[in-house]
RNA sequence: GCCACCGUAGCUCAGUGGUAGAGCACUCCCUUGGUAAGGGAGAGGUCAUGGGUUCAAGUCCCAUUGGUGGCUCCA
């Protein structure tokens, strides 16, 4: 008869089988009333589940004891709260509605469905939903879990089962989800397992082709009724769910976004599905300030936010996702990158250019093109060339073909650096088939490995390291695109490290200082690490096992030494190498991806990079790509958010406003911003015919760190009176010279906060 | 790229087939006011672009373009 070791390693043992519920009681009745379900051996179960043996169990509420909420409850509570939506929008919109999948996510969860054509739904709707929905918990009604077993032998014999079930709801989506389920069953049965082939149905009724699937005989799909089988709502659901919707507490319909069925595109109407979001909590002030937040959230877009503090314009007239930065924008981006570099300079980094342009042949060799060629500009072909091409009738595809091709030479060289077939036969073309061109850069390291290579290198110079802000042109898909953090034109604070082997657990550290002492100062203390490895299964990696294996366990060592929560994601490593990628959390919590370090063994096979060893011989040098803040684009998007338009004096495009406080004192005002300005503060002065009262109000709306508001008061007495942004009043006045002195220290020290007050 | 929604003055947005509107910003005038918008006047629009339906289109239809949300993708 079933023990049971709770969490705290206690033991608790029944004569007979038990319900999560009864186990939850023999704890504790507050226990069993706040109880939402179990987790059994890791598994979230029903509270109603039976335990018939030895199991490691935890009650799964709401909330921990410190009143934080709980993942698993929240889990539960939005995957509940997805099937009261389901009805809701049924009851609404109508029972012809198909569902087709509906899982909790990070924030809430969705449930896809198809609208059969006609009917849609629309956000005017949300509100006649969400009222359902509220009436659905009210009603307090209990998720009932039934199981219909799935007899193979039943299964085109009209027989009450799961599969005829959902066939005679004519709902193939739910029908392709129970095929799944007993599918995956089977593979964990596999002596078990029988094939069954079941007629499919389509929306209208009409039969489809048998579907063929492997099942368990006897496996049972399980259903939930919104309340009773039979009279209330139901739906196929693995679980779990929270006992009954009245502990679902407050949910709501947040937005509606298109999804295909399995994800996968089709021109079939049917496997256009509308992905319908909502969100839950237990208590309806959690819901309210999650929408606070969210509110919060959308306040500091920095889409509008860049747009009211006039930092940068995206104009349909040169290009989408193709950022024009305006001159206060430029003053923020160039502080940053400033700061950068001076942080560069200190690890011994040193700054090259290169242009945003070069030959085919060079991203042939590194391997940019044409393996990433749908992600790229089209190449540049030259006019000569073209108008030749077209005189002796050559088609776009066969000038693709020539575009794409490479020399003999060049694929022998890399195929015998690279000790495998690199360069593929198949693209391999004479000399004078080929056409050559030129592509805006994807990436500044090729043009990085030729100024290696220009020159010779001793292991006494190792490692080199060249910096550059280079700009690189990317075809993001046009749906993509998104402000600043999604573009197809951006800089990256890029650079790379030429080191030897024993170099890259120390080189990997220093990327992660000058990320440490960057997102301190910039107030961004919470951060994580992501180590991308290969996925052994797929080939599009180049490069040998046993190179990987030495980078990916260098990566792994170096993010282990670091001390900060990093997590290993297979398939997720570039194709050259294994790669550090940095997560930041900003001051809302967000988290943002922004830039890599990777380790590539690759580069310096291609392009033949070589070094002396101490032992008089060359050596291949490792090649440490880095751009730890993405791009200059991405980054200041981030900080404007980050920031909510507000930033730190060092970095605000305009750092103190003069206001006089009417014309009698312009001429004092102006002694007060030829002072500033002497001291290279970026100052203003209001000249406008306005009252005091006025100005403030206006640079306020402009996050102006500090307002200098002189009247004749002030002007006789050489002070200014200060006001800085985010404190509603007036703090008094101070002599000029000790607020410029003030404001310079901390200029200098790029403090988060503003510091000068009388 | 795909799906849905959207595009009206520099900005934010009203305008459901019948004479293009408001607030802010801008220009000028009055006001010279000590800390979050004093008052008045004026100027400003080919209603994203192109086609169509209609006696009549900002409004309805189609296409294009750009944006937003999602999907897919992201070296």
């Amino acid at each position: 008869m079933p023990i049971i070791t709770l969490p705290d390693g206690s033991k608790k043992s029944f004569d007979k089988p038990v319900s999560g519920k009864d186990v939850a009681l023999s704890i504790g009745p507050g226990l069993a009333k706040a109880a939402l379900g179990v987790k059994i051996d890791g598994e979230l179960m029903d509270l109603s589940a039976i335990i018939d043996h030895d199991v490691a169990l935890s009650i799964v509420t709401e909330r921990d004891r410190q009143k934080v909420l709980d993942k698993d409850g929240l889990f539960m509570i939005r995957h509940s709260a997805a099937h009261v939506m389901a009805e809701a929008i049924q009851d609404v919109i109508g029972k012809d509605v198909q569902l087709a999948y509906g899982p909790p996510t990070d924030t809430g969860f969705f449930y896809d469905m198809y609208v059969p054509e006609g009917k849609k739904i629309s956000s005017d709707q949300f509100d006649a939903i969400n009222k359902r929905m509220a009436e659905i918990i009210k009603e307090d009604r209990p998720f009932t879990r039934y199981e219909l077993a799935v007899q193979s032998r039943y299964v085109d014999g009209g027989m009450p089962n799961g599969m005829s079930k959902l066939r005679g709801e004519r709902n193939k989506y739910k029908l392709d989800n129970a095929i799944r389920a007993l599918s995956t069953m089977a593979e964990k049965q596999p002596e078990k397992a029988v094939e069954v082939s079941l007629v499919g149905v389509n929306l209208d009724g009409s039969t489809e082709e048998p579907l063929r699937f492997k099942a368990t005989d006897g496996a049972t799909l399980s259903f939930y009724a919104n309340g009773t089988p039979g009279k209330n709502w139901e739906d196929l659901c693995r679980g779990p769910h929270v006992p009954s919707t009245g502990r679902i507490g407050a949910a709501i319909v947040t937005s509606l976004a298109s999804s295909y069925w399995h994800g996968q595109e089709s021109d079939d109407p049917t496997h256009r599905l509308i992905r319908v979001y909502g969100t839950a909590f237990p208590t309806q002030a959690e819901l309210d300030e999650y929408l606070k937040q969210k509110e919060e959230a959308s306040k500091r877009d920095h889409r509008v936010i860049g747009k009211h503090l006039r930092l940068f314009h995206i104009d349909e007239d040169v290009g989408q996702g193709l950022i024009l930065w305006t001159p206060r924008g430029s003053i923020v981006r160039k502080e940053l990158q400033n700061f950068i570099s001076a942080e560069l300079k200190k690890q011994g980094y040193t700054e090259v250019f290169t242009p945003h342009i070069g030959r085919l042949e060079l991203y042939k060799t590194s391997g940019h093109f044409p393996y990433y060629k749908d992600s790229q500009f089209a190449p540049i072909v030259e006019r000569q060339a073209l108008e030749e091409l077209s005189k002796s009738g050559c088609t776009c595809a066969e000038m693709m073909n020539r575009v794409e091709g490479v020399s003999a030479r060049l694929a022998a060289g890399i195929n015998e650096r690279t000790k495998a077939n690199t360069i593929a036969a198949d693209r391999i073309m004479a000399d004078d088939k080929l056409v050559e061109g030129f592509m805006l850069k994807p990436m500044n390291c090729p043009h990085h490995a030729k100024i290696f290579a220009s020159s010779p290198h001793s292991y006494r110079d190792m490692p080199v390291r060249l910096a550059e802000f280079g700009t690189v042109y990317r075809w993001e898909q046009s749906g993509e695109l998104n402000g600043l953090t999604r573009v197809r034109g951006f800089t990256q604070d890029d650079a790379h490290l030429f080191c030897t082997e024993e170099q890259i657990p120390a080189e990997i550290q220093g990327c992660l200082s000058l990320v440490k002492t960057i997102f301190s100062i910039l107030g961004m203390k919470d951060y994580r690490v992501r180590v991308g490895l290969r996925d052994k299964d797929s080939s599009k990696y180049t490069g040998s096992a046993e190179s990987w294996d030495k980078a990916e366990a260098a990566c792994i060592a170096a993010a282990e030494s670091l001390g900060v929560s990093f997590s290993k994601e297979p398939g997720e490593a570039a194709f050259y190498g294994p790669k550090i990628d940095f997560v930041v959390k900003d001051v809302i919590g967000r988290e943002w991806q922004l830039g890599t370090v990777q380790v590539d063994y690759q580069m310096g096979n291609r392009f033949d990079l070589s070094y002396i060893g101490p032992d008089n011989k060359a050596h291949r040098p490792v090649v440490i790509h880095r751009a730890p803040f993405g791009s200059m684009e991405r980054f200041c998007g981030v900080l404007i958010e980050h920031f909510a338009g507000a930033f730190p004096t060092w970095l605000s495009p305009e750092q103190v406003r003069v206001l006089p406080i009417s014309d009698k004192t312009l001429d004092y005002g102006r002694k007060v911003l030829a002072s500033l300005q002497a001291v290279g503060v970026r100052a203003t002065l209001d000249e406008s015919n306005e009252r005091i009262q006025a100005k403030v109000k206006v640079a306020a709306d402009e996050k102006i760190p500090y307002m200098l508001i002189v009247g004749p008061r002030d002007a006789e007495n050489k002070a200014v009176s200060v006001r800085i942004r985010g404190v509603e009043k007036d703090l008094g006045a101070m002599p000029l010279e000790k607020f410029v002195d003030g404001l310079v220290e901390e200029i200098g020290l790029k403090k988060a906060l503003l510091s000068v007050t009388p």
